[in-house]
DNA sequence: TGTATGCGTTATGTATACAATAGTGGAGAG
DNA sequence: CTCTCCACTATTGTATACATAACGCATACA
């Protein structure tokens, strides 16, 4: 027998999530697919207590669903649910620069957001964009986001943004992942980096409303580039988010 | 030793969950208070694991806090907490809204959204309102709120405004439960079920931003209304749900 | 041949035992 | 008298044993 090697540096439940959350969202775990505890045990090294918490807050994360007669599986949406969970974003983030822009923010705590936007607009000068300086715009675009979400100061909102962000499409990175396999992706990067420029400005000058406009226009940009994108799936393979849709079209 | 008293009609996990959010919004365990794992095990009859899986459940919904050395304890919300929750929930809301106009809704559909309004006119001729009445305008209240909701048809927006609406404070009834506070409940009450009747018409002439804004508009009003009700904090003392807010101002 | 019923297996729900850690109180020394 | 350190206790984190319910298969009967 294999004596379980525990890792005591981060809790079995939190070892466990990040195993099991990898294993959706790679594809290793289809959509509509049951997941068995046993399995789950073995493959993550944890017990049986610390997958079920797993399980349980994967399931409040929206990639689990529980199957009324017991146990979880995995969750599979639509294309519509994807686009409706990118706008629902895009509506929160929206509300979260209203409420900076109104409730006002002081040149200091922008300065990261300017630097993070500088950044970017190193990186798509380049032309074609290198897929190592890809790579640094999802992790720039995604600071981008989660700092605009704090200047709003609200607790209930960023959480309620951080949840949902859980699907992964619905992310900034997922926005910016679809966007990639578009022929057109750098133009669309470069209008995505202008909406930033906008929202900053807006924040800067007070104005909650055009903050706000511009983060969902921002949103339905993804949207629009999200359908494109899935018309020539060719591309997609290499998204591994693109697993939580389900095949069959409904 | 007390033989353990089970009860094999709902889930111990259920139970537990249910138990323990009446004892938090009954203001029996105040706000930041750890909750004893042993103590939850006493007062719900269920045994340590169902109880861990009701609070893990219960922090993924908002109303418990993780300790970092272990354990739950109480979240404590600050009167912005509860207002910002509240505009939250108006916006989702919207969103909802705009998609049942966009997405265009049947006239049967509609049904019983109408007959809501209906049931809310009927008690709203009462002046003053009984408390029988007002307590079957929460209800009926909630319900309008949730038939909207539905007709967005789409699942992710769905979850999110029941996420929303965990904080007792955002959802309908609260809302409700806050302007019952004022002495000038039944106007407001009337005046919000003006916004009803709106967003209705809007959804049915297919006018998506005039339905998102007369949610919005909706929200706001109750945000202001709780306002005003938490000045003269008299009133509010029937409210359990404002055992959340913290005492401490901040 | 098809359907229904019963038994067996498997997986989940629940309970509890064990381990480890953090917090608290007391005692001793400076 | 106060501060620090050690030990003990209480509580959480983890593992596993036990109970129960669901699913599948096989067999028998219509």
């Amino acid at each position: 027998m294999a004596e379980r090697e525990v890792d005591r540096s981060v809790s079995q439940t939190v070892k466990a999530q990040l195993a099991l959350r990898d294993q959706i969202l790679s594809g290793a775990l289809r959509p509509g697919e049951r997941i068995s505890e046993l399995q789950a045990v073995e493959t993550t090294g944890a017990s049986r207590t610390p997958v079920r918490m797993a399980l349980v807050r994967l399931e409040e994360e929206g990639l689990l669903e529980a199957i009324p007669s017991g146990g979880f599986m995995v969750k599979a949406f639509s294309e519509r649910d994807i686009s409706d969970s990118i706008e629902l974003r895009g509506t929160l983030e929206g509300l979260a620069a209203r409420f900076a822009a109104e409730r006002g923010v002081s040149a200091r705590e922008l300065e990261p957001l300017k630097e993070c936007l500088a950044a970017i607009d190193e990186l798509l000068r380049q032309v074609p964009i290198s897929i190592e300086a890809f790579s640094s715009y999802v992790a720039l675009n995604a600071r981008f986001h989660a700092l605009l979400t704090e200047l709003s100061r609200s607790p209930p909102l960023i959480r309620q943004i951080d949840r949902a962000s859980a699907l992964p499409f619905a992310s900034p990175s997922g926005f910016v992942m679809a966007q990639s396999a578009l022929p057109e992706a750098q133009q669309i990067l470069i209008i995505g980096q202008e909406h930033h420029r906008v929202v900053i400005d807006a924040i800067e000058n007070r104005e909650g409303a055009r903050a706000e406009a511009v983060m969902r226009e921002h949103a339905r940009l993804a949207v629009r580039n999200l359908r494109l994108a899935l018309r020539n799936r060719t591309h997609l393979d290499l998204l591994p988010a693109l697993a939580l849709i389900k095949t069959a079209t409904d």
